[in-house]
DNA sequence: GCCGTTTTCGGCCCGACTGTTTTCAGTCG
């Protein structure tokens, strides 16, 4: 029988359009399993189609959230392609509900209803019936609807078909370690914004040298990923993923690699810097290499490229074109911090609320990813719908912590639990949970997640009362925004970043990939004012301590160095540099 | 549909906020 290959990320897209259906169609409960099993599914390591090859439904059955009826299904797709009750569902509301419903506040139900009413189908649509005022005279919407999804529309068309770098970031590893296994392939380098690890990334550009070129772009364009071939030739091969994205393989001659990597990394701006300083000496950059004249006088590494210009090699996070120039010029780049610098991660969330996995578990994939410390950073009671530790409970758990320390240290294994908190700021800029409660812990974070309409002046006032505070050691997450979804509240930057220098806060650069908050040009200016910063992953689950990397990267595009950020520091010198 | 130190039925995170209401539905986290 034939096996249908559906990869973790597409199973669980379609669980969440089912869950999303019934939810619309006001089943109770039922939306909420289907959810859960996508949302494990997705941040599974292992493709379960894997997994159904060697133990059958069983297998499938095992993991958690997933039961007999949602394995059945899994089951169903691999061997027919296709899922029944999916496309009954799909056939009754043929919407585009996972791109309508990523518009802030728009949720399934109101997407069907819209459906229903005027037979709006995607944003295109929705975009036409706001226009006409048709979504205001519908029950239950108004004026205001109608402005909001503006709004959530003008975001989604401001991000253009750029997707997360960490959403795609997996797969891209993947296919450019199955190109550097190939024999016909002698380099491989993911270039663009990629390279240069940007928030986001409109398409994917990778650089080959080869001398089969042809038998590359074969195996490239016949990818398991790969949904359509725009063209395909001895130098350059065009593919649609099933990312969404767009992908470019370009064979370039091992004479010319250094140059077009340089070149495809960019940014736009950089490249234009550089060629503006070859004119000035003489020379001429493109793609193929620097020239003088016809002579060829450098191409085959990008260092030579940028030493005949007189520069330094520069980390590819840096090109911006703002400023790094000028500073590689009197050879005076900072060292920035390392991928590999973090020893701790100081916001982790357990199922204590709504984190997934238990404190050792979490504590157990840190250590196992090489950090030696990680803060266990609940939310606070005023998250209700998280199950917010209120001031009896966070107590219950530092006895947990206190035990497992302990287990760890029996076991010999060199790692530290600390006591920590994500404590929610109130609306006036007071905390959810009293001082008598928060200076005994080991480090604490405050966060706003509610209030986000203030006006500037109220907002900004609202996190300094948080600042003054003696116990509240990190602002997490400062601004709050959502990439691609929600903007900043409304605050004045400056004066945070000068208060947290006043008070001795530290200010977060929050990892999760659709966050990144601070972003880079803040984390520069608090590298400029001696701010210090966190790099924390904001982990829900042992799977989320890959977003380090994604923080790190941020950190980097800031020209943060490792005396910036006091979670790369060994554990007793980051305590020390607390306000408690 | 899933799950089980409440174990094969009967629960299922739940309160705040917003914009629409004139007592509530939908979304968020």
């Amino acid at each position: 029988m034939a096996f249908h290959n559906f990869r973790n990320y597409e199973i669980a897209k379609i669980l969440k359009e089912i869950a999303a259906f019934l939810e619309a169609e006001k089943v109770q409960f039922k939306p909420r399993a289907f959810e859960k099993a996508a949302l494990t599914i997705e941040e599974m390591e292992e493709e379960l189609a894997d997994l159904y090859k060697k133990g059958g439904i069983k297998a499938l059955e095992e993991i958690p959230g997933v039961g007999k009826g949602i394995a059945e299904r899994i089951e169903e797709l691999f061997t027919t392609g296709r899922v029944k009750d999916y496309e009954r569902l799909k056939r009754k509301y043929p919407v585009n509900v996972g791109e309508l419903t990523s518009l802030e506040g728009m949720g399934p139900k109101s997407a069907i209803k819209l459906y229903k009413k005027l037979g709006v189908k995607n944003i295109a649509g929705l975009e036409k019936a706001v226009q006409a005022h048709k979504i205001r005279t519908l029950p239950g919407f108004g004026e205001k609807s109608e402005e909001k999804i503006l709004k959530g529309i003008e975001f989604f068309k401001k991000s253009g078909g750029r997707a997360l770098l960490g959403y795609i970031l997996p797969t891209v590893r993947l296919i450019e370690s199955r190109l550097k296994k190939l024999k016909e392939v002698e380099a491989v380098t993911v270039c663009g914004s990629i390279r240069r690890m940007q928030e986001t990334v409109g398409d994917i550009d990778i650089l080959i040298t080869s001398k089969k070129p042809l038998a590359v772009a074969d195996y490239f364009a016949k990818m398991a990923e790969v949904t359509h071939v725009y063209g395909k030739g001895e130098t350059k091969t065009m593919v649609r993923l099933n990312l969404g994205l767009d992908a470019d393989l370009r064979v370039v001659p091992p004479s010319s690699y250094g140059a077009a990597v340089q070149y495809f990394s960019g940014d736009k701006n950089h490249n234009i810097a550089l060629r503006e300083i070859a004119i000035k000496k003489g020379l001429k950059l493109n793609e193929y290499g620097l020239y003088k004249g016809n002579k060829l006088i450098a191409g085959e590494k990008e260092e030579d490229v940028y030493k005949a210009l007189g520069l330094k090699w520069m980390p590819p996070e840096l090109r911006t074109n703002s400023g790094e120039i000028e500073t590689a010029k009197n050879g005076e780049l900072p060292e920035l911090i390392g991928y590999g610098d973090l020893r701790g991660d100081l916001q982790t969330q357990t199922e204590w609320t709504d984190g997934a996995d238990s404190i050792e578990e979490m504590a157990r994939a840190a250590s196992a990813s090489g950090l030696e410390y990680i803060a266990i950073t609940d939310h606070t009671k005023r998250l209700a719908m998280t199950h917010g530790l209120d001031e009896k409970r966070i107590v219950k758990q530092w006895a947990e912590i206190d035990k497992l320390n302990l287990k760890f240290k029996k076991q010999n294994l060199k790692f530290t639990i600390l006591k920590g908190s994500e404590c929610d700021i109130l609306k006036d800029g007071s905390l959810d949970l009293p001082d008598k409660v928060l200076s005994q812990l080991d480090v604490c974070g405050a966060s706003v997640h509610s209030h986000f309409n203030l006006s500037r002046k109220e907002q900004t006032e609202r996190l300094k009362k948080a600042m003054v505070n003696k116990n509240v050691d990190i602002i997490f997450h400062p601004t709050g925004r959502l990439i691609q979804r929600r903007d900043a509240y409304e605050v004045d930057i400056d004066e945070i970043i000068g208060f947290a220098k006043k008070t001795g806060t530290i200010l977060e650069i929050n990892a999760s990939p659709d966050r990144l908050d601070l972003k880079d040009e803040y984390v520069r200016k608090c590298v400029a004012s001696g701010v210090k910063m966190s790099i924390d992953s904001d982990a829900h689950s042992v799977s989320h301590f890959g977003f380090l990397e994604y923080g790190i990267a941020q950190a980097r595009r800031g020209w943060a160095t490792h005396d910036d950020i006091i979670n790369a520091w060994p554990l007793d010198k980051m305590l020390k540099t607390l306000k408690r």
